[in-house]
DNA sequence: AAAGACCTTGACGGCCCCTTGAGGGGGCGG
DNA sequence: CCGCCCCCTCAAGGGGCCGTCAAGGTCTTT
């Protein structure tokens, strides 16, 4: 009876990544005007070690939301103010926090409405705790794993750093020019630092997907992005896998651990 | 949609990365094996855009999942051969894909055991297309946004460790070189690690349908992995059936998930 | 209109990878 | 012991992929 979030099971897809949080700092915001359901969940989330946000009204909800930024968000449909489609909405302007919906209206195409408006899970009352449970951990999984936000407005690969929002390229403290498509090609690259991609991807985040196949376009952009960038790093900085694609080396050793 | 809370939706969420691919392009693996149920998936999925995928045991959902990576998992549990779970728990040591389950049971404790053994969402039998398919966007939406942050898939047999989304391969630590179809022959033997994978299977995976009877092709490719891979690695990688083919011997000894 | 920046396109030489065939070894049945 | 089958090894050969260069076209700038 007591499967709750604590239980100690395996976890093969969670390799090796930050823990978001243990179960004592997950910080659930729970909107729900019905003081019965209330008090179940509550209590549930309460002795499951949840630290624990009450919103009644949807101003309410939002104005939680904004100020403490919790980790989840369970949202009763049946609110006195707003709509809770409405309210997942204005939500999911600004944030990306899982949301499981829990009602008691059970209809398709209220499911699919709230789905599609951004809600992560739709849990239809009546519902077992350990369902709910379960449900939240693969919430908070999700959440976890797309944990960091995107990379900071510079990209530092030794001798070289891009500058995102100025869109700038220095070479050695020395500014090097780029054309529109060295840039992209760079930047992709970049991003993807370490991880082979294939001249079918490059094409088609650079070049867009009609240039699938133009394999040859690469090639030439290629030699020469290495003839303006890795001109004075002494080892190579991209690296060309011979019927597959190119890798820009990782300067950094941090990288993922090993998984044991 | 009466209040004023509502404003103009420009679904927030999907501005993490441009769109991996058009719904028209969306691969589905669909894990079934009764056929009504298969008749009855196959022309919802098709008439909406859908490109499918089907298997109807388990060896076949791994084998078709290895080859082609779908983007999207839909699992019946009432498999013949294998439990879906651990079915899903296989998938997991190697892929991040959205598995949706489809059941027929809906006690609490199973849907628990497929959320925790890595399913995304769990689907009770009966259920309305439309909700299937708000499901099926609420998967993608989250493999998009995932976008490339993370730690990645990775194989990890002992000395060797393959890291699937840089397309990269390690022996003891150290970087080791792979040709395209040398890479493609390891991770067939290693996402099927334990099993059996005949000439047959092996020639119509790595090299094509065409080329079924071209055994010598595999002994070749397979001696250049050994002395690339084996050296270290004092017992024997990868083993040879007389007259059958190869396999790749699973060192982990657990995989032992008592059915409670 | 002329000049410049940028991309496409083709040709060519070099190198990587796969194929292909020959030779040899080990297990098993006769 | 011999022969057959299956497998491993090695190296030569060729085809395809890759890097390079330069000409030509298109769009923007002056």
């Amino acid at each position: 009876m007591s499967l709750g979030i604590d239980e100690p099971i395996r976890e093969p897809w969670r390799h090796a990544l930050e823990e978001p949080s243990v179960k004592d700092g997950i910080l659930v915001l729970l909107v729900e005007d019905e003081p019965q359901m209330q008090r179940f969940l509550r209590a549930s989330l309460g002795s499951h070690g949840f630290r624990l946000l009450e919103a009644a009204t949807g101003a309410e909800a939002v104005l939680q939301a904004t100020t403490h930024s919790p980790d989840i968000v369970l949202m009763d449909l049946g609110l006195p103010d707003v709509d809770g489609i409405a309210l997942t909405r204005k939500l999911r302007e600004w944030s990306r926090v899982p949301i499981i919906v829990i009602s008691a209206r059970g209809r398709e195409e209220d499911k699919v409405e709230a789905l599609d408006a951004g809600a992560d899970d739709y849990l239809t009352k009546p519902f077992g705790v350990n369902e709910l449970f379960a449900r939240i951990r693969v919430a908070l999984r999700h959440a976890g794993q797309s944990g960091g936000e995107g990379p900071g407005p510079v990209l530092d690969l030794g001798e070289v750093r891009i500058d995102l929002e100025a869109r700038r390229v220095t070479v050695a403290g020395s500014d090097v020019h780029l054309t529109p498509i060295e840039y992209k090609l760079l930047v992709l690259l970049a991003k993807n630092a370490g991880k082979v991609l294939t001249h079918r991807q490059i094409l088609k985040e650079v070049w867009g997907p009609a240039y699938a196949g133009q394999t040859h376009y690469v090639r030439v952009r290629m030699a020469e992005l290495r003839k303006k960038i890795e001109r004075a790093d002494g080892p190579k900085l991209f690296v060309t896998e011979p019927g597959v694609g190119y890798r820009l080396v990782a300067e950094r050793a941090d990288e993922a651990p090993p998984v044991k």
